[in-house]
DNA sequence: GACTCATTTCGATATTTAGCTAATTATCTC
DNA sequence: GAGATAATTAGCTAAATATCGAAATGAGTC
């Protein structure tokens, strides 16, 4: 839960996901979106493994990178749920306190 | 956008929002819950503070915490949309990519 | 095997963060 | 005004993070 959200405080590393959504890329493509050195990408990449927000698939001389969409979800509408956020269906999903995901 | 993603990165300032859906509290009532010295607290709180999820009130002595929500639901909520993440209604909603937030 | 390309690890430095105690500020009470 | 109480600021340490260039690793190619 916090290293999914210390993840997500990067603005580089949102966009990596942003860019993730359109489907796989590979380090070298998504390095070279932005304006930092590929040893400090490669650290942002460890930063979103870590949070189990990326898969990470070895492919020859490259390295593709997958969003799990799924584990952001769960993340973020389990969070917000927690707090009685509306999330589906705005009906018996109420008063669920005692949540921290410590 | 950093900033509530960076406040909620951390269990004491998650649990702290979760005390203050039950209503506002003051500092010092809020930093009886945990195990760690006020002066730390106050610090978690400035953090809190300067991604706008909460509102400090004066009350003589005191500093009253209130929550909002609805800063909190907005950044989540919104953040999710941009992944087509599903929240309320699931029609029309869908593919609204070109979303970071810095 | 030598070469090249893609990526990560290493080593260094600078910044940020979480935590503490001690001191300061602000407010209320006598 | 002197005390007491609540909270923050100041000053510090230790640990974590972000960044870089250089070196190392891994996987293909000739």
């Amino acid at each position: 839960m916090s290293q999914v959200f210390r993840a997500l405080s990067d603005p580089t590393r949102r966009r990596v996901l942003q860019l993730l959504r359109q489907g796989p890329m590979s380090a070298g493509d998504l390095s070279d979106q932005f304006d930092v050195s590929k040893p400090t990408m490669s650290a942002h990449f460890a930063v979103l493994k870590e949070a189990d927000l990326v898969h990470a698939e070895k492919a020859g001389k490259s390295v593709i990178y997958h969003l799990k969409l799924s584990v952001l979800e769960e993340a973020l509408l389990g969070f917000a749920q927690s707090f009685g956020i509306g999330v589906g269906a705005p009906d018996q999903q109420r008063e669920k306190a005692g949540w921290t995901g410590n």
